[in-house]
DNA sequence: ATTTGTGCAAATCGTTTGCATCTGA
DNA sequence: TCAGATGCAAACGATTTGCACAAAT
């Protein structure tokens, strides 16, 4: 699958997809990946973590989320959906469809075309 | 106006107030709102910009938009509505309504409350 | 006189970059 | 062999923080 898309599979790449695409949709930070390569002791460092996760991206395999200021967000879900962010968490998840929410492509003004529509609900628990 | 939301009116803060809502509604950053200030010859230090537009923010005169990475966007029009980011100038403007997008806010999972709601169309220059 | 705000510089955090070294085809 | 990948550490940019000084009430 590398290889289809050209690159390259090497030992990290293997593994970061497996991470990434081997247990159904999820969303992660790099800080995340990162952490999770560790525990699983695949040596791999940041750098490439963060290298990996844009080449990724730029193919098509993943989705940047913005979230907010802070960390970025990849989603192994590409398709167009809107997200749930839970603020005291920190944690990302689907919006389950049909919630609501309708979520129609708006015309761009003259001359310019639609790159990605980001659709983030943020939560917060509730306090009483 | 500031006392009667509990801030003193100092200087700074009656200066920042007139440039941010004295012209219609506009989107800054707070290396924006500082340029402007330093061109106005406005004394004010960027960590002053930063205290002021979080006081304002959580007084609820301004509105953050999450759009992406690395700087935050402050919308001095505090109502819900979506906005196209046009990447290649990295610039935030309102989706004029009803250009489609029926944004209806989704059911929260149990035990949480929406916060907020953003909704950002990235824009791409077109090429051809 | 007290309390609150401001400014500076240093500290932080996520992310990127330069470059030497390694590795897959 | 050698283009492409990786890792490290330094560089970066936006934002935050600590603390001395200044300004409102």
């Amino acid at each position: 699958m590398l290889r289809a898309i050209g690159l390259r599979p090497t030992r990290q790449r293997l593994a970061l997809g497996f991470m990434l695409f081997g247990k159904g949709d999820q969303h992660v930070t790099a800080e995340m990946l990162y952490e999770e390569a560790v525990k699983a002791k695949v040596p791999v460092s940041l750098a490439t973590i963060y290298n990996t996760l844009h080449q990724f991206t730029d193919l098509g395999l993943l989705r940047q989320v913005a979230v907010d200021g802070s960390k970025t967000y990849f989603d192994t879900n590409v398709s167009e959906h809107p997200h749930f962010f839970i603020e005291s968490e920190n944690d990302l998840v689907d919006i389950p469809h049909s919630e609501g929410m309708v979520d129609q492509r708006p015309t761009p003004p003259e001359g310019y075309e639609v790159v990605r529509v980001d659709v983030v609900v943020r939560l917060r628990r509730k306090s009483r």
